[in-house]
DNA sequence: CTTGACCTTCCAATGATGGGAAGCCCTACT
DNA sequence: AGTAGGGCTTCCCATCATTGGAAGGTCAAG
């Protein structure tokens, strides 16, 4: 086991922190690594290759389960172009959806703000309009698909 | 109690399920509703009324905290317009830069897509450049706090 | 032989929502 | 009057990726 690495230099050199590393075992992402005697945890420069490819999926925004489909064909090498390009492919268009709504709920907020006096009286439109009844306020549903959990 | 629904009522005609309205009442977002003697929740259309305007506000992407505030302000006659401006202000600047990341997720990987065959050889641009050690595949660190739960 | 930095496992929380089970309530129909 | 059904109740669990912490074992240097 020459050029062994334990996670902590894993992590640093691949940009995957420790705590995901482990997760990533548990769940099935990546192979049990090997262990020295006392537990520790293995890596070789193969398997830190391996997790550099899984952050910059998840820099592209991947799942897990895109990104394990992504392993896969990574590592088949009869693999066929056209597959790695539906996983992709299925994920511009989740992405370019996400954006539109994004964009439409950007439109509505900046619609709210033009008459808004941004003053100390209590007059205000923004309010105004969410408590509108007849306003359904964009009224494409949005909630848990497309995660909001903070910054939405 | 006249002019009282059912929460069956109320999801139908506020648009919030009534297990997000039994939710919002358990974390303190609205009040408790009254109650029948077998236990049943009461609503008023003051309260259905409550529930369109959360209902707006998640629509328009804005947090549980927000939307906590905002009710807050919308019930305060004294409130300030930049009081309001200011809560709108940090979800639309917050929503910004999410567009922004997403856009240049989609930019990375529309550049991956530029050589790619979509053919049944292996050769895949794709995979090339997510091992490819010296890509950083736009290094920005994206992950939970922005939400990719599924789609992204 | 101690100290401190690292490693281990396990459990919990995040945020908004959905799903389901077990059981009570109410109305309508036989 | 009894029953079928649908709606209501509470409680727990799952999602998804990630972080945090506690309790304890290991290793290297001083």
């Amino acid at each position: 086991m020459k050029h062994s690495h334990t996670i902590g230099e894993a992590a640093a050199t691949s940009g995957v922190s420790a705590k995901m590393i482990r997760h990533y075992e548990k769940i099935g992402l990546i192979e049990a690594a090997d262990r020295t005697d006392a537990g520790y945890r293995l890596y070789t420069p193969a398997d830190i290759h391996t997790l550099r490819f899984v952050r910059r999926a998840r820099n592209l925004g991947f799942s897990v389960d895109d990104i394990s489909e992504l392993l896969d064909l990574w590592k088949n090498d009869t693999r066929a172009s056209k597959d790695v390009r539906r996983v992709a492919d299925g994920h511009l268009s989740a992405l370019r959806s996400k954006a539109a709504e994004i964009h439409s709920m950007i439109d509505a907020l900046e619609h709210l703000f033009e008459n808004c006096t941004n003053d100390e009286r209590p007059d205000c439109p923004i309010l105004k309009d969410l408590a509108d009844d007849a306003n359904p306020a964009r009224p494409k549903d949005v909630g848990h698909k497309f995660g909001f959990e903070r910054v939405c």
